[in-house]
This record gives C-alpha cells, structure tokens and sequence, in this order.
DNA sequence: CGCTTTCGATACGACCCGTAGCGTAATGGC
DNA sequence: GCCATTACGCTACGGGTCGTATCGAAAGCG
C-alpha cells in the first residue's frame, strides 16, 4: 500500500517555484508569440529551467497550456449585487475581462481546438477551467431562486438541463462576442444581453410597450 | 491601366481544379490528423500537387484551412417554416450540423485561435465565415417582423446593435455546447435554446404557470 | 511560333521536437 | 553523517517540418 503520505517519497522534492514560473513564462510567451509560435524551448528559457525539466512535469504544450490560462479563471467569483441582473452583468463582466487578455485569447481557443482530437486532453479542459465556471451559475439560480427571482426547479433532472443550457448561453456569447466578432463586451453588450437572457427576444422592446409574448406561448 | 480583364492576362491560367482538390485533401488531412499534426507537405501529396504550388496560391496554413472550413457553411440557409420559433430551430440545427463533422469542430476553433494576433486573417474569417452567418439573423428578423412576431425596429442603430447581440447569442451557444461543453446540440437543446432566447430566462416554468416577469420591467 | 505564367520536382539551411545521457543538487530514511 | 532516491541543469542527437530557390517542362495567348 501507499501508506505513507506519497507527497513525502524519498527524493530531491519539485521545486515548487519552478511550476509558478513555468506558468507564468507561459503566459507571457502567449502574450508576445501567440499559440502556433510558442515553443516550449522558448518558455523553458524564460521561466529559467531546463527544457528536460519541462517535459518531466507535463506532456507537451497543450496540457502546459491549459495549466497556464486556467489559472486565469482562479479569480472569476459571483458577486452579490442584490438583484439576478446585477448578478449576471457582474460576472459577465469579469468573464469578459479576462478574455479580453491576449494570453486567454489566443491560450484558450487553441486548446480548444486541440481538444476535439484528445479526450483526456478534454476533460483536462473541463475540470480545471469549464467546471469552475459552470458552479457560477448553479450559485447564481439558487441565489435568484431564494429571492424569487426565478421560479423553483420542477424536476432535479430538468433543472440540471436548463443549468447546462444556461451555462453555454452565457458563456458562449461572451466569448464569440470577444473572439470571434472581435468586438469588446462592454458594459452596454452586457446590458442587452442580460435584458434578453432574462425576458427574451420577443418581449424586447426599448421602448417599453407590450410584446407580442402571448402568441409564442404554446410551442 | 488594367484595361484588359486581369484574369485572361497572358501565360498558363491556374488550374481550377487543383483548387478544388487542395481544399478537399484539406479537410480530410484535418479529419485525420487535426489541426496541429496538419502539414502542408501533406495536403500536396494528398492533392496530388507540389507543394510549391500550395504556397503561390495561399500566404500559409491559416488562410488555407480558412477557406477549407469556409465551404463547409455554404450549405446554411434560412428555411421558411412559418413561424420564428420553428425556423430558428431550423437554422440551429444546420448549424450544429456542421459543428458536428470534425474537420470543422478542430479547423474552425484553430483559425480563431491565431486570429487572435492576425489582423488580417480575422478579416478573412469575417468576411468568409461569419458575416454570411450573420445574414441569416437580419433575414430572419425581417422575415418575424413581416409575421408580426417581433416589434418593428425603433431607431436603425439600436437594430443593428440587436441583430449583433442575437448573433452573437446563437452562433456562441451553439458553438460553446459542440466544442466546449462538448455535448450535442441535438433536437431537445435546441428547443430549450429557443424557448429561452424567445420567451426569457425567468418566464421558463414548463408548467406553463406565470412568471415573476414584473420584476425586472425597469433595470 | 514567341511570350508569359504556372506547374512539378528537387534540394537546401534553419528551426523545433522529444529523448537520452551524465554529473550534480536536494531531500528522507537509517 | 551516510546512503538511496528523486529532481535538476546541461549537452547532444536523429527526425521532421518549414519556407524558399532553382530549373526544365507544360499550357494558354496573340
């Protein structure tokens, strides 16, 4: 068995600072080379350690990478501003500030891409960056929900749906929004947008008068 | 002057096939191999042409795997299905159709990626892909106004503001639940999608009871 | 038949990859 | 303090891809 504690093996221990510079050498070579450019010769040079000792803590370049922009989202909390609406411009504001950064621009894209060719390179993705953000909403519903904000779930296996579905709404319109428009989600994007997550397309109406809502009642 | 029409200039005119043909051992060199592995050696010898001949007619990987993915979203057109809710289904679904098939779930992601510090590819990525999808949402608008299903612009910038954030609404979700969420976007998503995008996030109550809409009137 | 441009083929230096080997440094067990 | 064990820095290497240059042959135009 592996009873004794397997962080404390005999053995000279990883330098713990190594893996802070490793990460950060990494961002800022996405920063000034972009993805295809990066080499990890290059960021081994930069963080101050031997390529060997690189290739000893992570597979290549993809996984390295995922390491490094996930940290970025480290920072991604759900502010309390009192109201559902607040709620969502606020963390949609965040969402959008880190990807307004070129290092989560070009980083996170990438892996993406290569993703769809690696399942374990996937779920990489999803436990260290797509997760964290998926509890945001799941924290944001029941907080809307004890205000009565939003109706009680029907059913668990429903409500799950409508979270997941929720969840891709939100975060796929900031980042094709920031990505692949190539337009900023300023505040005011951020206004539209919640207006229309919360009452919908039909009911959009600036000036304030009656929608057409009845009509789309029975689908 | 050019007076002449520059296309019929002397010399041997480019064979139109090796287009074609380049562009298909394209994209199956991305089902097969991805986008990183992708080599433009290889597409030659799949094309059955030099590889110098590759590199007269595109600047380097990006620009080709851009125009391969383009055809790909030239099939999307707008159906007539009578009603909002039905043609945005409609059109999500070709859509999702099209995520679905690899050589553009790893090719489409890859191109934004580098697009991201290429200026000049994101303007070929505009122009190519996405503008053509935009379309649709100005034909559908008009198409739900004509219907009386949607409310008549109000003033022509906040329209053009709407129909960027509505794009940016549907193309995200769809491409954030196939690519990041990595799960299908099949026939009961999509009908999740459009009743959210349509009737709102806080009048979603299955049973069809009344929702707490009022509150949110004025923001 | 000339002129012009493209095409196929080959060759080339440059760069990066991922790994192996080796001596050294740092830690825990005894 | 000594030893086994693991991590580290450094160097070197074969293999692959890149993007370009060069050259003769091929295909249209007038």
């Amino acid at each position: 068995m592996q009873s004794r504690t397997r962080s404390t093996r005999a053995g000279r221990p990883r330098s713990a600072t190594a893996d802070a510079a490793i990460l950060a050498a990494t961002r800022a070579a996405l920063v000034e080379l972009g993805w295809s450019r990066l080499t990890l010769g290059d960021v081994a040079t930069r963080a101050g350690v031997a390529k060997t000792t690189l290739y000893r803590r992570w597979a290549g370049k993809n996984e390295l990478v995922v390491d490094a922009v996930a940290e970025l989202f480290d920072e991604l909390r759900l502010p309390d501003h009192g109201s559902l609406t607040a709620d969502i411009e606020g963390v949609v504001l965040q969402f959008a500030a880190i990807l307004d950064r070129p290092e989560a621009r070009s980083g996170l894209m990438a892996v993406v891409a290569e993703s769809t060719r690696d399942e374990a390179l996937r779920e990489r993705i999803r436990i260290s960056i797509v997760d964290r953000q998926k509890r945001l909403v799941l924290e944001g519903r029941a907080r809307a929900q004890s205000r009565g904000e939003l109706p009680p779930e029907p059913a668990p296996e429903e409500a799950a749906r409508t979270a997941d579905l929720i969840f891709d709404m939100v975060a796929g319109a900031v980042v094709h929004r920031t990505l692949i428009s190539a337009e900023p989600a300023d505040e005011q994007w951020v206004r539209g947008f919640t207006r229309i997550l919360l009452t919908g397309l039909a009911a959009h109406s600036p000036s304030g008068g009656p929608s057409l809502l009845e009509e789309l009642g029975g689908i």
